[in-house]
DNA sequence: CTCCGAATTTGATCTGCGTCAACTGCCTTT
DNA sequence: AAAGGCAGTTGACGCAGATCAAATTCGGAG
């Protein structure tokens, strides 16, 4: 939320880039690549800092490389609705008013490859499989966005809770491997306004799932103990 | 829901389609479009027809011509959430896995122009500005999406039903003209799964509403009467 | 016109989750 | 090691909206 101070390093490789493979860039072949290089820079930014804010005037792409962004609109009056987490490989910035329609901050530290819009535009304009690689992402982002819809408008807070946790153990498996512990970075309260509840609920339902032996709570995230239980609360 | 007799009839023409500048066709010029007439069909579907199902592998694309679809997912117990209501111009059918991700029904008599997957696809593939403009598309669907969520997330019932009429209102402009006259051709249960709330609940706010002299209950839909009120309660 | 069934409205009651408030534990600062 | 602060948890209570039930309206069939 404050004045944003980043850091600017010089340009990595695309091709030892751990998330290509995940990413928009996926799509690319090797001389592509060379060439894309030399659009994108590598920006840092610090745990809680905004990366852009909804209605600002769209300038820039991001690449997600490293770290988990939290995407979010406001009412007018405060309350906060997350539409999303953004984890390395996702891709920000696509709208078709120039404008953002949501904010993005980082939880935690997060390193972006941001690209200007103009000549990231121009090289889109050239390259069809990248605009088809862009289209597939945006498909699949709004195939979530209606998993989210019917989470949020018709299930309970312990099936939402359930269907949370392993909705995002399942995101994490391409990035950390399979794992039935789940870091959980960002806040209680995050976690309620992704899923329209308050953060005492939130709460509360952690507590009853640990007191079921469904999970345990630890540092920094849950260990799922009995997967088969959670995914029948999520399926119910 | 039951068994589709559909009515196929031989292809109007693109050129006097009366909802192509709002469609996917917008991107064409006259050439494209007269070999593009001879890639769909025109079909019609009879009020509650199920035009297709969450799960069903993609056969087709779809350009809504006339009529209302209401699009919607279900849970294994039946609940249902309404993810979206297709009108004219509306375009149904990109995915990424090969299968539908909601169900799609008509709500009255419906027509589409019907476009197998395969040549579509070919088509597709050596014109980059119609892929170009299915982004845009499916970007601006992905932004509704999250403006949903919100919805669904956060906001009370008062709120919920003043934000749909509103917002129905506004995507009927463009097809009817301005007017606070708000045709509703979905049934109120439809409304309810579209905003998470029950039936009931729709009811009574739409009566409470018109109590408070912000609408009027007419036959087959609303009058605003005060819009400058409702916005109000949908800003809030 | 009358009857039937479905959709909608209205009423009475219940409950899941929100609200408000206090407490706990951990991390940072000095 | 004490103090302060913030994130998270727990408890008591209230309410918006769900549930259950009954009326009412409406549209279509005969």
């Amino acid at each position: 939320m404050k004045a944003s101070v980043v850091t600017i390093e010089p340009n990595g490789l695309c091709k030892d880039c751990s998330i290509r493979e995940f990413s928009v860039c996926a799509s690319l072949d090797d001389a592509e690549l060379r060439e894309f290089e030399h659009l994108g820079r590598r920006v840092h930014f610090a745990a809680c800092e905004s990366v852009f804010s909804e209605e600002d005037f769209t300038t820039s792409f991001f690449n997600v490389l490293d770290g988990v962004m939290r995407l979010y609109k406001l009412l007018p009056d405060g309350r906060r609705q997350i539409v999303g987490f953004a984890l390395p490989g996702d891709f920000l910035g696509m709208n078709v008013s120039g404008r953002h329609n949501f904010s993005a901050d980082a939880i935690g530290p997060v390193t972006v490859c941001q690209f200007s819009k103009a000549p990231f535009g121009r090289f889109i304009e050239e390259r069809p499989h990248l605009l088809r690689r862009i289209n597939e992402l945006a498909v699949r982002e709004l195939s979530q966005a209606r998993d989210h819809m019917v989470l949020l408008g018709r299930r309970s807070a312990e099936e939402k809770v359930a269907t949370f946790l392993l909705g995002w153990r399942d995101r994490l498996t391409p990035l950390n491997g399979p794992s039935n512990i789940v870091p959980l970075p960002m806040s209680r309260q995050d976690i309620a306004d992704y899923l329209g509840l308050t953060i005492e609920t939130v709460s509360r339902t952690f507590t009853k799932l640990e007191r079921d032996g469904v999970i345990e709570i630890i540092h920094g995230g849950i260990s799922l103990l009995d997967a088969a239980r959670a995914e029948a609360l999520a399926a119910a």
